[in-house]
DNA sequence: CCAAGGATCGACCCCACGGTTGATCCCTGC
DNA sequence: GCAGGGATCAACCGTGGGGTCGATCCTTGG
């Protein structure tokens, strides 16, 4: 009995080499894909899914609150959280949310595949990198399984921050992201400023780097204009 | 005997970086750039080329009426269409208006070179994806026409160049190439200085949306943590 | 042999950037 | 009313990054 995967990102060509490396395991079977959180819970509902690999950052409903709404069904399937980057916010929350597991993409496929195997035999998968910060803070709540109504962690960016983010990763120097929003020089450099700090970069290099990685701009995506 | 290239794009990134995957090929040159469909008519006026890479999106002029105008004329150069979105419509009409060839923008760059090729001696391109619904409908129409060599030199980046710039491309700081590299940060400052000069580009946060843009970094590929 | 180009490094200058602090204004919620 | 958070702006300052010039070493090709 093969494991039946499921597998949800916005990204196609990151879902279909998923699907290229699944496919070669004589033990799983991709049955079912998504594009987002919405569309992923519709699937669900017609679809019997063992393990979904879920991705964090995602259009019209986001990867942990889609995982949220996916555990609280009956009969849920097991959900593997998959981002690019180690950010606390996401494996925290998602677990919070029930997750099964929490990787990196950037794992080797191997471990990928183990993991798959692992949170559908019942076991919790952590990234090693993560792990130790999850027992440092979790470690004295844990009886605690309860979700709180916060559901801001993710990017905890504000409009204008993520919009200032936006023209970062396009390239932009502060007086020209100035200049297309109207505003100071000084008022663009503290959003950075605060962007860097909230999401743990060192400058706006990582920030072009994080905001391609993450899919919020995307090749070919209309970056100039 | 080289292939000779016009590009035409409104993102000057895009375009860039097109033109640097097209300068480390020995048998192709980028002779002439266009931001819109009418400079692009203008540019052709006066020069010589042998291939149109036309993207869909542009003001002024979109990409398959001046693709359209271009096949309309005598000794027409091939236009290779590239764009983001995988829609049958661009793809239909970019070929009924006379293109050889329709891509994606996020293909591989040596998949890219090779449909130039292709397109230059006569046979046409179509994306894969599209190919099987386009052969129900279309066959590919292709008048003919050759030119000469000749020797150009626009900014072609060495092999320490592109190694300093696929580092650069995943956010690391001058000093932690020279590091990595084993360099001192001088020499790594003096090869980005070079790469930015050749590369048109301002500073190292254009040269990584460039890289993202061209595929040379693709999401997912590990870059950051 | 010599010329040319690449790779390596140093010194200098300038400035955009990032960090810090502090301020004003507005809106929302208690 | 007040507190809090977001958005806006200013001044300061240290540093990394980019521009420029020059230098040495090596390989390649004529």
């Amino acid at each position: 009995m093969s494991i039946r995967v499921m597998l949800v990102d916005d990204q196609v060509l990151l879902r279909t080499g998923f699907r290229m490396v699944l496919a070669a395991q004589p033990d799983m079977e991709v049955v079912a894909e998504a594009g987002d959180g919405v569309e992923a819970l519709e699937v669900l509902r017609s679809t019997a899914v063992d393990v979904v690999l879920m991705d964090v950052r995602m259009p019209k409903l986001d990867g942990v609150e889609a995982t949220r709404r996916i555990c609280s069904q009956p009969d849920a399937p097991k959900v593997l959280i998959l981002t690019t980057f180690d950010l606390d916010e996401y494996a925290f929350s998602g677990l919070k949310a029930g997750a099964s597991g929490f990787m990196l993409k950037d794992v080797p496929p191997a471990e990928l595949l183990g993991a798959i195997r692992s949170v559908h035999s019942g076991d919790a998968v952590v990234a090693p990198s993560t792990t130790r910060r999850l027992l440092d803070r979790f470690s004295p709540m844990l009886p605690s399984s309860g979700r709180e109504p916060e559901r801001k962690e993710l990017g905890r960016l504000t409009d204008r921050e993520r919009e200032v983010m936006m023209l970062v990763a396009q390239g932009l120097s502060n007086g020209e992201i100035a200049a297309r929003l109207v505003l100071s020089e000084a008022t663009v450099k503290t959003h950075v400023g605060r962007i860097l700090t909230k999401l743990g970069l060192r400058d706006r290099v990582q920030v072009v780097v994080l905001a391609y990685e993450t899919g919020l701009v995307r090749a070919g995506g209309g970056a100039a204009g």
